[in-house]
DNA sequence: ATTAAAAAAGCAACACAGTTGCAAAATATT
DNA sequence: AATATTTTGCAACTGTGTTGCTTTTTTAAT
Protein backbone atom coordinates (compact mmCIF):
# COMPACT_ATOMS: atom_id res chain seq x y z
CA UNK A 1 0.00 0.00 0.00
CA UNK A 2 2.15 3.42 -1.21
CA UNK A 3 1.70 5.03 2.44
CA UNK A 4 3.35 8.05 1.83
CA UNK A 5 4.42 10.85 5.52
CA UNK A 6 1.10 10.66 7.06
CA UNK A 7 1.47 13.42 8.63
CA UNK A 8 1.95 15.44 5.12
CA UNK A 9 -0.64 13.85 3.88
CA UNK A 10 -3.00 14.38 6.88
CA UNK A 11 -2.70 18.22 6.05
CA UNK A 12 -4.03 17.72 2.97
CA UNK A 13 -7.25 15.80 3.52
CA UNK A 14 -7.85 18.45 6.61
CA UNK A 15 -7.45 21.43 4.22
CA UNK A 16 -9.82 19.98 2.00
CA UNK A 17 -12.29 19.59 4.48
CA UNK A 18 -11.55 22.85 5.68
CA UNK A 19 -11.64 23.99 2.56
CA UNK A 20 -14.87 23.23 2.02
CA UNK A 21 -16.18 24.62 5.37
CA UNK A 22 -16.62 20.94 6.93
CA UNK A 23 -15.32 20.10 10.15
CA UNK A 24 -12.20 17.98 10.51
CA UNK A 25 -13.12 14.69 11.90
CA UNK A 26 -11.90 10.97 11.89
CA UNK A 27 -14.80 9.29 9.81
CA UNK A 28 -14.55 12.36 6.70
CA UNK A 29 -10.99 11.95 6.82
CA UNK A 30 -10.77 8.13 6.57
CA UNK A 31 -13.71 7.95 4.07
CA UNK A 32 -11.94 11.21 1.87
CA UNK A 33 -9.12 9.03 1.69
CA UNK A 34 -10.53 6.15 1.01
CA UNK A 35 -11.56 8.12 -1.99
CA UNK A 36 -8.15 9.49 -2.87
CA UNK A 37 -6.47 6.12 -2.77
CA UNK A 38 -8.93 4.73 -5.37
CA UNK A 39 -9.02 5.53 -8.18
CA UNK A 40 -12.54 5.07 -9.69
CA UNK A 41 -15.73 4.86 -8.11
CA UNK A 42 -16.84 3.84 -5.31
CA UNK A 43 -20.54 2.50 -4.46
CA UNK A 44 -22.22 3.03 -0.91
CA UNK A 45 -21.26 -0.56 0.14
CA UNK A 46 -17.47 -0.52 -0.75
CA UNK A 47 -17.20 2.00 1.58
CA UNK A 48 -19.44 1.33 4.43
CA UNK A 49 -17.45 -2.07 4.33
CA UNK A 50 -13.90 -0.48 4.21
CA UNK A 51 -14.62 2.39 7.10
CA UNK A 52 -17.58 0.29 8.50
CA UNK A 53 -15.61 -1.36 11.29
CA UNK A 54 -14.39 1.58 12.79
CA UNK A 55 -17.57 3.87 12.10
CA UNK A 56 -21.36 3.50 12.17
CA UNK A 57 -23.34 2.77 9.41
CA UNK A 58 -25.48 6.43 9.68
CA UNK A 59 -22.01 7.97 9.71
CA UNK A 60 -21.30 6.89 6.75
CA UNK A 61 -24.36 8.03 4.99
CA UNK A 62 -24.29 11.52 6.45
CA UNK A 63 -20.72 11.32 5.87
CA UNK A 64 -21.28 11.30 2.20
CA UNK A 65 -24.18 13.45 2.00
CA UNK A 66 -22.21 16.19 3.19
CA UNK A 67 -19.40 15.58 0.41
CA UNK A 68 -21.84 15.56 -1.87
CA UNK A 69 -23.57 19.11 -0.71
CA UNK A 70 -20.25 20.66 -0.69
CA UNK A 71 -19.29 19.14 -3.93
CA UNK A 72 -16.37 17.17 -3.34
CA UNK A 73 -17.69 14.02 -4.76
CA UNK A 74 -20.59 13.12 -7.17
CA UNK A 75 -22.90 10.61 -7.66
CA UNK A 76 -22.88 8.18 -10.61
CA UNK A 77 -26.71 6.87 -11.60
CA UNK A 78 -26.00 3.12 -12.53
CA UNK A 79 -29.00 0.80 -14.47
CA UNK A 80 -28.64 -1.44 -11.04
CA UNK A 81 -29.83 0.87 -8.89
CA UNK A 82 -26.76 0.86 -6.61
CA UNK A 83 -25.40 4.71 -6.08
CA UNK A 84 -21.64 5.21 -7.03
CA UNK A 85 -19.79 8.13 -5.66
CA UNK A 86 -16.54 9.60 -6.99
CA UNK A 87 -14.19 12.20 -6.69
CA UNK A 88 -15.73 15.81 -8.02
CA UNK A 89 -12.88 17.67 -10.26
CA UNK A 90 -12.27 21.10 -8.49
CA UNK A 91 -14.27 23.21 -10.13
CA UNK A 92 -17.79 21.76 -8.37
CA UNK A 93 -18.08 23.79 -5.17
CA UNK A 94 -21.05 23.89 -2.84
CA UNK A 95 -24.26 23.38 -4.81
CA UNK A 96 -23.36 23.64 -7.87
CA UNK A 97 -22.24 20.59 -9.36
CA UNK A 98 -20.26 20.64 -13.00
CA UNK A 99 -19.84 17.42 -13.74
CA UNK A 100 -19.90 17.18 -17.66
CA UNK A 101 -17.79 14.04 -18.07
CA UNK A 102 -19.14 10.98 -18.77
CA UNK A 103 -19.15 7.95 -17.10
CA UNK A 104 -17.85 3.85 -17.48
CA UNK A 105 -19.17 0.92 -16.32
CA UNK A 106 -17.11 -2.32 -16.57
CA UNK A 107 -19.69 -5.47 -17.90
CA UNK A 108 -16.38 -7.68 -16.13
CA UNK A 109 -14.90 -6.55 -13.49
CA UNK A 110 -17.99 -4.03 -12.10
CA UNK A 111 -15.97 -1.29 -11.26
CA UNK A 112 -17.20 2.23 -12.18
CA UNK A 113 -14.71 5.02 -14.35
CA UNK A 114 -15.20 8.65 -14.61
CA UNK A 115 -14.07 9.39 -18.24
CA UNK A 116 -12.76 13.08 -17.42
CA UNK A 117 -11.46 14.14 -21.15
CA UNK A 118 -14.77 12.34 -22.68
CA UNK A 119 -17.39 15.30 -22.06
CA UNK A 120 -20.75 14.63 -22.67
CA UNK A 121 -22.27 15.23 -26.19
CA UNK A 122 -24.99 17.90 -27.10
CA UNK A 123 -27.93 16.21 -28.06
CA UNK A 124 -30.54 17.28 -30.24
CA UNK A 125 -33.97 16.95 -29.00
CA UNK A 126 -37.61 17.36 -30.23
CA UNK A 127 -38.95 20.62 -30.26
CA UNK A 128 -40.65 21.81 -26.59
CA UNK A 129 -37.90 20.01 -24.85
CA UNK A 130 -35.36 21.73 -23.03
CA UNK A 131 -32.26 20.64 -21.69
CA UNK A 132 -30.91 21.03 -18.16
CA UNK A 133 -28.45 17.99 -17.53
CA UNK A 134 -27.31 15.45 -19.69
CA UNK A 135 -26.07 12.16 -18.00
CA UNK A 136 -23.99 9.59 -19.93
CA UNK A 137 -23.33 6.50 -18.81
CA UNK A 138 -21.36 3.78 -21.14
CA UNK A 139 -21.12 -0.24 -20.33
CA UNK A 140 -18.86 -1.63 -22.19
CA UNK A 141 -14.83 -3.73 -21.26
CA UNK A 142 -12.38 -1.36 -19.36
CA UNK A 143 -8.90 -0.56 -19.99
CA UNK A 144 -7.64 -3.13 -17.77
CA UNK A 145 -9.67 -6.16 -18.97
CA UNK A 146 -9.35 -5.37 -22.01
CA UNK A 147 -5.36 -5.74 -22.04
CA UNK B 1 -60.95 7.51 -19.71
CA UNK B 2 -60.72 6.18 -23.65
CA UNK B 3 -62.01 2.97 -23.25
CA UNK B 4 -62.29 0.75 -25.88
CA UNK B 5 -64.34 -2.75 -27.03
CA UNK B 6 -63.60 -4.31 -23.84
CA UNK B 7 -63.09 -7.53 -25.74
CA UNK B 8 -60.94 -6.51 -28.59
CA UNK B 9 -58.92 -4.93 -26.24
CA UNK B 10 -58.50 -7.82 -24.12
CA UNK B 11 -57.47 -9.77 -27.22
CA UNK B 12 -54.54 -7.33 -28.45
CA UNK B 13 -53.20 -7.75 -24.28
CA UNK B 14 -53.51 -11.76 -24.88
CA UNK B 15 -52.10 -11.93 -27.98
CA UNK B 16 -48.77 -9.73 -26.42
CA UNK B 17 -48.37 -12.23 -23.79
CA UNK B 18 -49.05 -15.22 -25.57
CA UNK B 19 -46.31 -13.68 -28.21
CA UNK B 20 -44.32 -13.64 -25.61
CA UNK B 21 -44.22 -16.76 -24.01
CA UNK B 22 -46.03 -15.91 -21.07
CA UNK B 23 -49.53 -17.41 -19.63
CA UNK B 24 -52.57 -15.17 -19.54
CA UNK B 25 -53.42 -13.98 -16.09
CA UNK B 26 -55.23 -10.57 -14.53
CA UNK B 27 -52.37 -9.53 -12.92
CA UNK B 28 -49.92 -9.52 -16.09
CA UNK B 29 -53.30 -8.28 -18.21
CA UNK B 30 -53.81 -5.30 -15.67
CA UNK B 31 -50.06 -4.31 -15.48
CA UNK B 32 -49.37 -4.06 -19.03
CA UNK B 33 -52.67 -2.11 -19.87
CA UNK B 34 -51.13 0.03 -17.55
CA UNK B 35 -48.40 0.24 -19.50
CA UNK B 36 -50.18 1.11 -23.11
CA UNK B 37 -52.97 3.54 -21.16
CA UNK B 38 -49.69 5.28 -20.10
CA UNK B 39 -47.17 7.71 -22.33
CA UNK B 40 -44.17 7.89 -20.53
CA UNK B 41 -42.27 5.69 -18.17
CA UNK B 42 -43.92 4.59 -14.67
CA UNK B 43 -41.93 4.18 -11.70
CA UNK B 44 -42.15 0.61 -9.39
CA UNK B 45 -44.34 2.49 -7.11
CA UNK B 46 -46.51 4.34 -9.63
CA UNK B 47 -47.25 0.83 -10.69
CA UNK B 48 -47.84 -0.62 -7.27
CA UNK B 49 -50.52 2.05 -6.43
CA UNK B 50 -52.36 1.71 -9.57
CA UNK B 51 -52.64 -2.54 -9.63
CA UNK B 52 -51.62 -3.15 -5.89
CA UNK B 53 -55.33 -2.88 -4.45
CA UNK B 54 -55.90 -6.00 -6.63
CA UNK B 55 -52.39 -7.73 -6.33
CA UNK B 56 -50.05 -8.61 -4.08
CA UNK B 57 -46.68 -6.42 -4.46
CA UNK B 58 -45.01 -9.77 -4.49
CA UNK B 59 -46.83 -9.97 -7.72
CA UNK B 60 -46.12 -7.06 -9.53
CA UNK B 61 -42.28 -7.04 -8.85
CA UNK B 62 -42.50 -10.67 -10.41
CA UNK B 63 -44.44 -9.57 -13.36
CA UNK B 64 -42.41 -7.11 -14.25
CA UNK B 65 -39.35 -8.86 -14.08
CA UNK B 66 -40.85 -11.06 -16.28
CA UNK B 67 -41.92 -8.08 -18.43
CA UNK B 68 -38.39 -7.01 -18.33
CA UNK B 69 -37.16 -10.48 -19.26
CA UNK B 70 -39.33 -10.98 -22.45
CA UNK B 71 -38.37 -7.44 -23.40
CA UNK B 72 -41.68 -6.33 -23.36
CA UNK B 73 -40.54 -3.44 -20.83
CA UNK B 74 -36.96 -1.98 -20.60
CA UNK B 75 -35.50 0.10 -16.82
CA UNK B 76 -34.73 3.48 -16.92
CA UNK B 77 -31.93 4.57 -14.77
CA UNK B 78 -32.40 7.82 -12.69
CA UNK B 79 -30.34 9.95 -10.78
CA UNK B 80 -32.78 9.44 -7.67
CA UNK B 81 -32.21 5.88 -7.73
CA UNK B 82 -36.01 4.75 -8.39
CA UNK B 83 -36.36 2.74 -11.32
CA UNK B 84 -38.68 3.03 -13.95
CA UNK B 85 -40.20 1.54 -16.23
CA UNK B 86 -41.31 1.61 -19.88
CA UNK B 87 -42.91 -0.27 -22.75
CA UNK B 88 -40.33 -1.53 -25.33
CA UNK B 89 -40.51 -1.43 -29.39
CA UNK B 90 -41.16 -4.54 -30.90
CA UNK B 91 -37.52 -5.29 -31.68
CA UNK B 92 -36.77 -6.63 -28.35
CA UNK B 93 -37.32 -9.81 -27.68
CA UNK B 94 -35.97 -12.28 -24.71
CA UNK B 95 -33.07 -11.82 -23.89
CA UNK B 96 -32.02 -8.96 -26.16
CA UNK B 97 -33.08 -5.52 -25.53
CA UNK B 98 -32.22 -3.01 -28.22
CA UNK B 99 -33.24 0.29 -27.07
CA UNK B 100 -31.26 2.73 -28.63
CA UNK B 101 -33.69 6.27 -27.43
CA UNK B 102 -32.74 8.40 -25.08
CA UNK B 103 -34.57 9.13 -22.19
CA UNK B 104 -35.64 12.71 -20.50
CA UNK B 105 -36.67 13.21 -17.07
CA UNK B 106 -38.42 16.86 -16.64
CA UNK B 107 -37.76 18.25 -13.75
CA UNK B 108 -41.07 19.81 -12.89
CA UNK B 109 -43.52 17.10 -13.85
CA UNK B 110 -41.52 14.32 -12.89
CA UNK B 111 -42.15 12.71 -15.90
CA UNK B 112 -39.80 10.52 -17.61
CA UNK B 113 -40.43 9.83 -21.48
CA UNK B 114 -38.76 7.60 -23.76
CA UNK B 115 -37.65 10.07 -26.56
CA UNK B 116 -38.10 7.20 -29.46
CA UNK B 117 -36.56 9.32 -31.91
CA UNK B 118 -33.35 10.58 -30.55
CA UNK B 119 -30.61 7.89 -30.50
CA UNK B 120 -28.12 7.88 -28.53
CA UNK B 121 -25.18 9.46 -29.82
CA UNK B 122 -21.45 7.47 -30.81
CA UNK B 123 -19.26 8.46 -27.89
CA UNK B 124 -15.27 8.54 -28.11
CA UNK B 125 -13.74 6.16 -25.94
CA UNK B 126 -10.05 6.88 -24.34
CA UNK B 127 -8.02 4.14 -26.08
CA UNK B 128 -8.20 0.91 -24.46
CA UNK B 129 -11.90 1.16 -23.51
CA UNK B 130 -14.86 -0.78 -25.73
CA UNK B 131 -18.43 0.33 -25.36
CA UNK B 132 -21.33 -2.32 -25.38
CA UNK B 133 -24.07 0.02 -24.31
CA UNK B 134 -24.75 3.80 -24.14
CA UNK B 135 -27.18 5.25 -21.82
CA UNK B 136 -28.15 9.03 -22.06
CA UNK B 137 -30.77 10.45 -19.82
CA UNK B 138 -31.16 14.49 -19.99
CA UNK B 139 -32.56 16.01 -17.26
CA UNK B 140 -34.87 19.00 -18.56
CA UNK B 141 -38.29 20.49 -18.84
CA UNK B 142 -40.88 18.73 -21.20
CA UNK B 143 -43.33 19.59 -24.21
CA UNK B 144 -46.26 20.04 -21.42
CA UNK B 145 -44.25 21.88 -18.96
CA UNK B 146 -42.88 24.43 -21.21
CA UNK B 147 -45.90 25.36 -22.88
C1' DA C 1 -5.19 25.95 28.44
C1' DT C 2 -10.03 25.96 29.94
C1' DT C 3 -14.38 26.32 29.07
C1' DA C 4 -18.75 27.14 26.56
C1' DA C 5 -21.09 26.55 22.22
C1' DA C 6 -21.69 24.04 18.10
C1' DA C 7 -21.27 20.09 15.32
C1' DA C 8 -20.86 15.29 14.54
C1' DA C 9 -21.04 10.40 16.06
C1' DG C 10 -23.30 6.53 17.87
C1' DC C 11 -27.28 4.08 19.14
C1' DA C 12 -31.90 2.42 18.83
C1' DA C 13 -35.76 2.34 16.46
C1' DC C 14 -38.21 2.79 12.45
C1' DA C 15 -39.85 2.93 7.46
C1' DC C 16 -39.50 1.10 3.10
C1' DA C 17 -37.95 -1.72 -0.81
C1' DG C 18 -37.11 -5.94 -2.48
C1' DT C 19 -36.55 -11.20 -1.92
C1' DT C 20 -37.53 -16.13 -0.77
C1' DG C 21 -40.03 -20.46 0.43
C1' DC C 22 -44.07 -22.56 0.47
C1' DA C 23 -49.08 -23.69 0.22
C1' DA C 24 -53.21 -22.47 -2.38
C1' DA C 25 -55.24 -20.99 -6.61
C1' DA C 26 -55.33 -20.20 -11.48
C1' DT C 27 -53.82 -21.42 -16.03
C1' DA C 28 -52.29 -24.54 -19.58
C1' DT C 29 -52.05 -29.19 -21.49
C1' DT C 30 -53.66 -33.75 -22.63
C1' DA D 1 -62.55 -33.04 -17.46
C1' DA D 2 -58.32 -34.42 -15.19
C1' DT D 3 -53.65 -33.62 -14.49
C1' DA D 4 -49.42 -31.06 -14.78
C1' DT D 5 -47.49 -26.64 -14.72
C1' DT D 6 -47.33 -21.98 -13.61
C1' DT D 7 -48.53 -18.16 -10.95
C1' DT D 8 -50.33 -16.04 -6.89
C1' DG D 9 -50.63 -14.57 -2.10
C1' DC D 10 -48.90 -14.85 2.32
C1' DA D 11 -45.55 -14.60 5.89
C1' DA D 12 -41.24 -13.92 7.05
C1' DC D 13 -36.95 -12.06 6.31
C1' DT D 14 -32.94 -9.10 4.56
C1' DG D 15 -30.93 -4.91 3.21
C1' DT D 16 -30.97 0.03 2.71
C1' DG D 17 -31.65 4.36 4.13
C1' DT D 18 -33.77 7.66 7.67
C1' DT D 19 -34.92 10.05 12.13
C1' DG D 20 -34.73 11.47 17.05
C1' DC D 21 -32.09 11.79 20.73
C1' DT D 22 -28.02 11.40 23.88
C1' DT D 23 -23.13 11.37 24.24
C1' DT D 24 -18.81 12.56 22.43
C1' DT D 25 -15.83 15.30 19.69
C1' DT D 26 -14.55 19.46 17.52
C1' DT D 27 -14.39 24.39 17.27
C1' DA D 28 -14.34 29.00 18.97
C1' DA D 29 -13.83 32.19 22.72
C1' DT D 30 -11.97 33.60 26.67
Amino acid sequence: MPKRNTIENDNRLEALLKRNHLSITESRKKILQLFLDHNGALAHGDIEKRAGEKFDRVTVYRTLQAFVDKGIIHTIPTADNSIRYALCKDECGEGHHHDHHIHFVCSRCQKTFCLDDVVTPDIKLPRGYAAQQVEVVVQGTCKACNS
